[in-house]
DNA sequence: ACAAGCACTTAGTCC
DNA sequence: AAGTGCTTGT
């Protein structure tokens, strides 16, 4: 494994100049040198499979670019042949960004990016072949709800009882594991809306190649589909990717792994060249549909792969890696690593603090931030790393009023504003006329008298005609259908996106939006709404614009917007992160600050209800990734009380604080004094039997768990079973299980009597509340 | 066509 | 506590 290392090349001299002529790149530095010897052997194990396991902090990335940097110095490939893919925009950037200090010039790695926006560069080139122009929409997860909605009002669903949200679940979860309408099992088709699961799920395909476009799960499903129905494109690909990368990789889902094999089917599977990074013990995308089993078959995948581990770990002090390390030993069926570092000295131990209430918890920690700061410790360096974003608000609040500099990663997005949505949807509309839901959102937006009644008449013709709305539109302007003052407003409105699109031509994206918004009334709507938060609304508009301006083409610029949700990444200010653990994958900050480590928020209820102890595991997974991130310091808290819902709730410290090594964490109690649920034994407390929470299969959200599995091995489709039981429950209509003068109770309102049935609609006089209108289903007899 | 008011829902993580 | 979508009133 000690193979020869390649001669430094000084950089500079006419051997540069020479190699630049041919095309090729020269060494900035002596990039091996510094590599411990299974990095080095990672990286120069460029043929054949390999598979890297390596734990936090093990230098991963470091690999991944040592490795492309010599795969092009040794001239095995050049740029473009160079797959590599990466999980977030983020990681692929900061790669891109890295790979400058080691080569020159600077090489462009077009295909390096999320295995989303390397298929939809793919898709673009073939879209022809799947049924699509390349001129394509991306729609992201709004989009996609309203289209289900219109499919449900179409088919009668109600979408009371079958949310459209529900169906999109199902919808991704169907394309994750890379099944077509035709692939999806039975069981699974039935399940929702009696048995039009897979209906809907064909008659959605078909409506988004009349919208001309894919949603982010149609990426890789289309493109997969493309290189199986067309054997020559994919051979093509097989001739143009010499190497391939991917990193985190156990995050990879069915339909990724399928893509990437059908990639890599170019040579016998012994000799592919294709790299593979990743940790099992970081897997936290589980809901995504990622598999780890991935990463575990890859050596079947690929006989006689290489398997490097790396586990010396350059970034934590002893403690942190000792708390990370004893939390995640509680998880079964891991590949196993350990990870280890050389520095003697343990460092500051981990500590956990438990507070009143998620207010004081953002008091506590902005004060701990400041105390940093005075010591001289730049913001940048510190993050507070959250379970969800609803954690969030809270610090933003007390950091203004301290005037503490901060930033939100991948908080509240910037392009869900509804405001910047509405423009979005006019350049969509302009760069692709066929973008019925982008019609759909500006029709009427600033007002113009468009109403329901006027769009339906619309939605009718186009559908008749089969053509999208926007051409529907344009021809009925030129009929006597539409009344006068709705005919004059439409003709003027096609006119203006006449006129758009033929300017489009020639300005620069970030003026044709700066004109529309003018054009359009937008602009003025928001000016007479004279609130603050239209102020508000024009700043992120303005932002809008000034993003834009470094793109040339409005085609360009809407793929960035559809795969690249993230923003302000380049602000350079100092300021405190604040994000989502999921976010902090692969990131890395001097002091962590973990808030919220309270039971039922992390470990989220939501997630162990759902998926049991396989759920309660990416927990954890989530817990390790938190404590890695830190190099010198890691702070975790726990709130005795949060107001969820609006409700107050208590709660005790979460499970995985048992779960740290006594000796490694050092408890500070800040709550007790206010009395409520006191910590008893610190980190050590998890020897105490008489603890009702000792056992983490016993709580009661483990137990629903266990139940509904249980009943869901009952036989049968559970789903079907449940499904009839609750439809017998009211066949509603005027058969309603309730009669007029019937006393009834409702939660909110108290006791009452019916006085009206309209369906599943009861009129109900309360005896307190007075008379109001209920559903069914809120009610029960008194 | 649109605004206002009300009942009901919602806050899990991302490309 | 804040947001959605439905119903009612103008």
């Amino acid at each position: 494994m000690t193979e020869p290392v390649p001669a430094y090349r000084p950089m500079g001299g006419p051997i540069t100049s020479q190699l630049q002529r041919q095309g090729k790149y020269s060494a900035k530095v002596d990039y091996l040198a510094g590599l411990n010897p299974e990095q080095r052997e990672a990286v120069l194990a460029t043929d054949g499979p390999l598979l890297v396991l390596a734990g936090a902090g093990t230098g991963k990335t470091r690999v991944l670019i040592t490795r492309i940097a010599h795969i092009l110095l040794e001239s095995r490939a050049q740029p473009w042949e160079i797959l590599a893919v990466t999980f977030t925009n983020k990681a692929a950037r900061e790669m891109k960004v890295r790979i400058d200090s080691f080569v020159k010039p600077l090489p462009e790695l077009q295909w390096m990016g999320t295995f989303h926006s390397m298929s939809a560069k793919i898709l673009r080139k073939h879209a022809e072949l799947v049924d699509l122009k390349s001129t394509f929409t991306i729609l992201d997860t709004d989009d996609q709800i309203r289209l289900i909605k219109q499919l449900l009002a179409a088919e009668n669903i109600d979408e009371k009882r079958w949310p459209a949200r529900q169906f999109a679940g199902m919808l991704d979860a169907w394309k994750n594991r890379g099944l077509q309408p035709k692939d999806v099992p039975a069981a699974d088709s039935s399940y929702y809306a009696n048995g039009k699961g897979g209906r809907l799920y064909h008659d959605y395909q078909a409506r988004l190649k009349a919208l001309n476009a894919a949603d982010f799960g149609d990426l890789l499903l289309e493109c997969i589909r493309l290189f199986r129905e067309n054997p020559d494109v994919l051979a093509e690909y097989h001739r143009k990717f010499k190497y391939m990368l991917v990193d985190e990789y156990q995050d990879s889902n069915t339909a990724q792994y399928l893509w990437l094999r059908l990639l890599a089917q170019g040579k016998p599977a012994a000799e592919a060249n294709i790299c593979v990074v990743g940790d099992d013990d970081q897997s936290i995308y589980g809901w995504r549909g990622a598999e780890v089993d991935n990463i575990l078959r890859f050596e079947t995948d690929f006989p006689g792969a290489k398997v490097i581990k790396l586990e010396r770990n350059y970034r934590s002090t002893a403690n942190i890696l000792k708390a990370a390390s004893t939390l995640i030993a509680f998880n079964e069926g891991r590949l196993g690593k350990t990870l280890f570092t050389d520095v003697a000295d343990g460092g500051d131990l981990v500590s956990f603090t438990q507070v009143y209430d998620s207010e004081e918890e953002a008091r506590t920690i902005g004060e701990e931030i400041e105390q940093f700061q005075r010591q001289g410790e730049p913001l940048n360096s510190m993050a507070i790393l959250v379970r969800a974003s609803f954690q969030m608000r809270e610090f933003e609040e007390r950091f203004i009023t301290l005037g503490l500099n901060y930033r939100v990663v991948g908080g509240p997005r910037f392009y869900e504003r509804k405001e910047i949505r509405d423009a979005l949807a006019y350049l969509r509309l302009v760069a692709q006329p066929a973008d019925d839901l982008a019609f759909e959102r500006i029709v009427n937006v600033p007002k113009r008298g468009i109403g329901d009644s006027t769009v339906k008449m619309l939605m009718e013709t186009a559908r008749g005609m089969k053509v999208p709305l926007l051409a529907a539109t344009r021809m009925l302007v030129e009929t006597e259908e539409l009344k006068p003052k709705q005919r004059t407003t439409l003709r003027a409105l096609i006119a203006q996106f006449d006129d758009w699109a033929w300017r489009s031509e020639s300005l620069k994206p970030y003026q044709l939006v700066e004109n529309i918004l003018e054009e359009s009334g937008y602009t003025d709507m928001l000016e007479a709404e004279k609130s603050v938060e239209s102020q508000g609304r024009k700043e992120n508009l303005k932002e809008l614009s000034r993003s834009m301006e470094e793109f040339d083409t409005l085609g360009g610029f809407l793929e960035h917007i559809a795969l690249v949700m993230d923003r302000d990444s380049a602000d350079a200010s100092d300021a405190v992160t604040i994000m989502t653990l999921h976010s902090a994958k692969g990131l890395e900050y001097d002091t962590v600050f973990l808030p919220g480590w309270e039971d039922g928020t992390f470990p989220s209820q939501r997630s162990m209800d759902e998926s049991g102890r396989a759920g309660l595991e990416e927990e954890r997974r989530l817990g390790y990734v938190g404590i890695t991130r830190g190099r010198k310091r890691v702070r975790i808290s726990a709130a005795q009380n949060r107001r969820i819902h609006g409700l107050w709730q208590s709660a005790i410290p979460s499970r995985f604080i048992d779960e740290l090594p006594p000796d490694a964490v050092e408890v500070t109690d800040k709550g007790s004094a206010y009395g409520g649920y006191s910590y008893g034994g610190g980190a050590a407390s998890r020897f105490n039997k008489a603890d009702p929470f000792e056992s983490v299969y016993e709580t009661p959200g483990w137990k629903r768990a266990r139940a509904n599995q249980e009943s869901r091995k009952g036989g049968g489709p559970l789903t079907i079973e449940g499904e009839l039981v609750a439809r017998s429950v009211d066949l509603g209509g005027e058969s309603s299980g309730y009669k007029l003068g019937e006393r009834v109770f409702h939660l909110k309102f108290g006791y009452g009597e019916v006085i009206q049935i309209e369906g599943n609609k009861l009129t109900i006089d309360f005896e307190k509340a007075g008379t109001k209108k209920v559903l069914e289903s809120f009610i029960r007899k008194g």
